[in-house]
DNA sequence: GCATTAACCACAG
DNA sequence: CTGTGGTTAATGC
């Protein structure tokens, strides 16, 4: 944990760069710079918390207590806000975020960003676009899991790790099967049986949790087609 | 009926 | 934690 210099920030948000000097400033004085490790929570459903959640490097799961089990709302990829949908409103974190690779993550004072979404209107613009974002990104996700098969969703996540994630054809999956599968709303075997069916019809290689795409074409197109 | 889809179970690396 | 095979239930010709 240390003290971050605003300023000259390098993972300065879309919105914290409508912030001037003094706003700055002050955002440096209310806000705290934290390191996790793969695995460790940034914040859990039910704590109280008064911060909004910048995260700055890394990637994070966003789960959320269901009334059976965890679920895994999304994959985030920094530079993101994480805290944003319920804290003007809530104090008591409604979901939670992990790690699943090193990340740093900045704890802003709530008050503090309340004041900057108040008195600046292109910071608070910004946020609305990321907020704009993120709901259209869940009507899709909600819209996805109920209407495609599961080899559909599953060529979906890949293309969502290749494109969004890593912007590679190879890269490592960062989560579990069992993970994956809770992801894209089935099981881990159905994950499993159905990489196994890209992987012999020489859509994908895959060791693992290495997955090189050999034809994105054809895997968009199993993700279009459900 | 028969085929397809996918979940659940079990067992082996 | 994974991959695979058998079984079972639901749904659609």
């Amino acid at each position: 944990m240390d003290k971050p210099k605003c300023n000259n920030c390098e993972f300065k948000s879309k919105a914290a760069k409508y912030l001037n000097k003094a706003e700055l400033e002050n955002l440096a004085k209310n806000c705290v710079s934290v390191d996790f490790n793969i695995g460790e929570v940034i914040f859990r459903q039910g704590a109280l918390s008064s911060n909004i959640i910048y995260i700055k490097k890394g990637l994070v799961k966003v789960h959320i207590k269901g009334p059976y089990k965890e679920q895994i709302i999304k994959i985030a990829k920094a530079p993101k806000y994480l805290g944003l949908p319920t804290t003007f409103h809530e104090n008591i974190n409604q979901f939670s975020a992990t790690a699943i690779e090193k990340t740093t993550a900045c704890f802003i004072d709530l008050e503090t960003f309340k004041q900057f979404v108040f008195k600046n209107g292109k910071f608070a613009y910004e946020i609305i676009v990321e907020l704009c974002n993120n709901e259209l990104l869940s009507f899709r996700q909600c819209v996805n899991r109920t209407q495609k098969q599961i080899r559909g969703r599953v060529a979906e996540a890949l293309l969502f790790f290749c494109n969004d994630i890593y912007e590679n054809e190879r890269f490592i999956i960062p989560i579990s099967r069992e993970e994956f599968g809770n992801l894209i709303d089935t099981s881990r075997e159905s994950v499993s049986r159905v990489l196994s069916e890209f992987n012999n019809e020489k859509l994908i290689e895959i060791e693992g949790r290495m997955v090189n795409i050999l034809l994105p074409g054809k895997i968009d197109n199993i993700s279009r087609n459900g």
